[in-house]
RNA sequence: CGGGGUGUGGCUCAGGUGGUAGAGUGCUUGCUUCGGGAGCAAGAGGCCGCGAGUUCGAGUCUCGCCACUCCGACCA
C-alpha cells in the first residue's frame, strides 16, 4: 500500500477523552473514530489489525473443529422470551420496533438463537457433539462505556456454543475450547492468566476467564504464586480462618451498650472508638428479589454480592432501601446489628466472623452500638458461609499460601452452561434407547476489539504501538528519505515490489514529507520492520530498524527483503 | 441510577466584569530546507452543543434540554 493513497490520519495530540494508553493510541494512530459513546468506526489500518486478530481466532476455532456460521444481529423478542432473558436483560438490551410494532432487539449474546438452530436441526445422539461459532457484532447498552473498545456498546465477539449428549461430552468440548483459547492468545502474543470465574445464576458447573494482566483492567484477580490457583475476585473462596489459641481461649465479655451519636459509617466508628476496623462487624441489609436479607462481614471487608446473591439464586439484588432498613432494625441507617434480627429476616454471616470474639456491632437503636458481642451467645445466624471478597494475603484455597492480587482485562470466557437453555427451549435429542434428553451446552466468547486493545496495552511505548507481527496491519514499511531522488525511489520501489510479491502487507511511504514525519508515523502505527532507503541507496545499502527492539542494521536490499520474510515467519 | 466536569475551525485549547471570533497544530499554495513531527510568507476553514429568556447588543448572564466525560453503583 502506498501511504500517499492510504486513508489514514494520525494525530500528534492525545485526544482529550482518552485515558488509557490503548485508547489514546488507537485514536492517535487513526485506527478508529468515535461515533457515539461506546460506539466506534474502524478505519482501514485499524481494520487490518482487527481482521488479523479475527482470522487467528477463526483459524483456531476451525482447527478445534468448530463450524462457523452467522446469525442476525436483529432478533425478534420471542427468541429471548422463552429463556426469560427478554425481561432479565433489562435496559442493557437495545430494543426496537418494526413498522408493524413488533418487538425486536439487537442481540447482546446468542445462546437462544443457537439453541433454536440446533434444536431444529439435530434430533439424534448420532449427530452430536457439535460446536458452532460466529464472529459478529454484539449490542449491549452498557451503563458506562469506558476506555474506548475495552467496554463498548457495540463490539465484535467470537461466540461459540457446544452441544453434547452428557456432562462427560461437555467436558471434552470444553477442554477442546480451552486449548484453542490458549493457542489463540499465545499466537496474539498476550501474557494472560486463566482464572476460575463465577458461574452464578447461569447455574453451570464451571467457568474460566482468560485475563490479560493490566493495571487498567476492570476485574480484580486473586492468584497464588506458590501453586497455580487463580480466580476472579468474585469467585475466590475464603474459608474459615484459623485462629490462635489466644483468641480461642479469650473469655467472652459482657455485652456493653455504647453511645455513638451520629456515627454511621465504619470510618466514623474507627475514629470514635479508636479501635481498628477488625474489631467491628458490619451488618448490611440487601434486597434480594424483594426479600430483605442481612449480611455480616468484618468491618474492613467488602461483601461479595455475587457470593451472597448465589445463595438465593438472585436475579436482582440491591442494597435495601433506607425505609426498609429503618423498619426492620428500628433504627436509622448505620446502626443495624444482628441481635434478634433472625426472627425477622435471614442473617448470613461470613466465615471469618464466626471465629471473632467480643466484637462491636450496631445496636438496632439510633446512636448506639454494642460492644463485646459474640456469635451464638448473643445472636443466631441463619447461615455461616463465605460472602466476602478475597483480599491480598488471604490463604490460597488450594495450597494455603498467601494470595496475591492484580487487575486484568477479560479477553475470553469459557463456560459450562449445562441444560439451562436446552431445557428452556426444548433442545433435545433422542438417545440410543429412544429416550429424549436435553443437550448439554457450553458457551465460549472472545471479545475481538477488547483483545486488540489488550494487545496494544501490552505492546506500546512513548512513540506508539509495537504490534506483534501476527497482528500488525502492515509487517514492514519502506521509507524513501527523498521522493524526488531517482536512485532512492528506484531502490525503494524495487524492495516494495519484492515484498508485495511474497504476499506480505507492506507500506511504501511515498509522501512528499520529511523523513522524520514518516518515522514518527511508522512508529505510531506500530509497523514491526522499517526499511529506510537514503544516503547509501547507490551502494544498494539500506537501514533496517525493528520496532520491537529498536535494533538497527545496515544491509543490502536483498538482505532487507529477507529480513522481512524472516520476521513474518517467526 | 447518584455525584462532579466539559461542550468554541479536523485535533488540543484560550476567550476578567456583555460590544463584529483567537492561538497552536493539521490542511492548501509558494520559496528555502531535507535521516526523528523544519523555517518564512500567503490562504481556506466557525449555527461558539440545542432551545427559550434578559438586553440596543449574548461565546460571555438566566432557565430548560441534549451530548460527551470522570468517580461510584451495576455488568450474561
Amino acid at each position: 500500500m502506498r501511504v500517499s493513497r492510504l486513508f489514514m490520519a494520525t494525530q500528534r495530540e492525545v485526544p482529550s477523552d482518552a485515558e488509557i494508553p490503548s485508547h489514546q493510541l488507537m485514536l492517535r494512530a487513526g485506527l478508529m473514530r468515535k461515533v457515539a459513546s461506546g460506539i466506534y468506526s474502524f478505519m482501514p489500518v485499524g481494520m487490518k489489525a482487527y481482521r488479523n486478530i479475527e482470522n487467528i481466532v477463526r483459524e483456531e476455532m476451525d482447527k478445534a473443529g468448530a463450524q462457523e456460521l452467522i446469525m442476525p444481529a436483529v432478533l425478534p423478542a420471542e427468541v429471548y422470551m422463552a429463556s426469560g432473558r427478554w425481561e432479565k436483560f433489562g435496559p442493557e438490551m437495545f430494543r426496537l420496533l418494526d413498522r408493524g410494532g413488533r418487538q425486536f432487539c439487537l442481540g447482546p449474546t446468542h445462546e437462544e438463537p443457537f439453541t433454536e438452530a440446533v434444536r431444529d436441526t439435530i434430533k439424534s445422539y448420532k449427530q452430536l457433539p457439535v460446536t458452532l461459532y460466529q464472529i459478529q457484532h454484539k449490542y449491549r447498552d452498557e451503563k458506562r462505556p469506558r476506555f474506548g473498545v475495552m467496554r463498548s456498546r457495540e463490539f465484535v465477539m467470537k461466540d461459540a456454543y457446544s452441544f453434547d449428549v452428557d456432562e462427560a461430552g461437555l467436558d471434552v468440548s470444553y477442554q477442546t475450547m480451552y486449548k484453542a483459547y490458549c493457542s489463540t492468545f499465545d499466537r496474539l502474543g498476550l501474557d494472560y492468566i486463566i482464572v476460575d470465574a463465577d458461574s452464578g445464576a447461569m447455574g453451570g458447573s464451571g467457568s474460566q476467564e482468560f485475563m490479560v494482566k493490566s493495571i487498567v483492567g476492570e476485574d480484580a484477580i486473586c492468584y497464588c504464586s506458590a501453586c497455580n490457583y487463580a480466580a476472579n475476585e468474585e469467585k475466590a473462596q475464603c474459608g474459615v480462618p484459623e485462629v490462635s489459641d489466644d483468641v480461642k481461649n479469650e473469655a467472652l465479655l459482657d455485652v456493653e451498650k455504647i453511645y455513638t451519636p451520629n456515627v454511621h459509617t465504619i470510618e466514623e466508628l474507627i475514629e470514635f472508638t479508636k479501635s481498628g476496623p477488625e474489631a467491628f462487624v458490619k451488618t448490611i441489609l440487601y434486597n434480594i428479589d424483594g426479600k430483605i436479607v442481612a449480611a455480616m462481614v468484618r468491618g474492613d471487608r467488602d461483601i461479595n454480592e455475587t457470593k451472597l446473591g448465589n445463595l438465593y439464586d438472585a436475579t436482582e439484588m440491591t442494597l435495601a432501601a433506607f425505609d426498609d432498613v429503618e423498619r426492620i432494625t428500628g433504627a436509622k441507617v448505620g446502626f443495624a446489628g444482628p441481635i434478634n434480627l433472625k426472627e425477622k429476616i435471614d442473617v448470613i454471616v461470613d466465615n471469618e466472623v464466626s471465629v471473632m470474639k467480643n466484637f462491636i456491632v450496631g445496636a438496632c437503636e439510633t446512636d448506639y452500638h454494642l460492644k463485646n458481642v459474640n456469635i451464638d451467645r448473643d445472636f443466631e445466624a441463619t447461615k455461616v458461609c463465605d460472602i466476602r471478597n478475597a483480599v491480598e494475603g488471604d490463604k490460597c484455597p488450594k495450597c494455603g499460601k498467601p494470595l496475591s492480587m492484580c487487575r486484568g482485562v477479560e479477553v475470553g470466557h469459557i463456560f459450562k452452561l449445562g441444560t439451562k437453555y436446552s431445557s428452556a427451549l426444548n433442545c433435545n435429542y433422542l438417545d440410543k434407547d429412544g429416550k429424549e434428553n436435553p443437550m448439554v451446552m457450553g458457551c465460549y466468547g472472545i471479545g475481538v476489539g477488547r483483545t486488540m486493545a489488550a494487545v496494544i496495552e501490552q505492546y506500546n511505548d512513548e512513540d506508539g504501538i509495537k504490534w506483534p507481527v501476527n497482528v500488525a496491519p502492515y509487517k514492514a514499511s519502506v521509507i524513501p528519505t527523498k521522493i524526488n531522488d531517482e536512485e532512492i525511489m528506484g531502490l525503494s520501489e524495487k524492495i516494495y515490489a519484492a515484498i508485495c510479491d511474497k504476499n506480505i502487507d507492506v507500506l511504501i511511504d511515498d509522501r512528499n514529507e520529511r523523513p522524520g514525519v514518516k518515522f514518527k508515523d511508522a512508529d505510531l502505527i506500530g509497523i514491526p520492520v522499517r526499511i529506510t532507503v537514503g544516503r547509501r541507496a547507490s551502494e544498494d545499502i539500506v537501514e533496517v530498524k525493528y520496532r520491537a527492539t529498536g535494533e538497527v542494521k545496515e544491509m543490502t536490499s536483498a538482505e532487507a527483503i529477507q529480513a522481512v520474510l524472516d520476521a513474518v515467519k517467526a
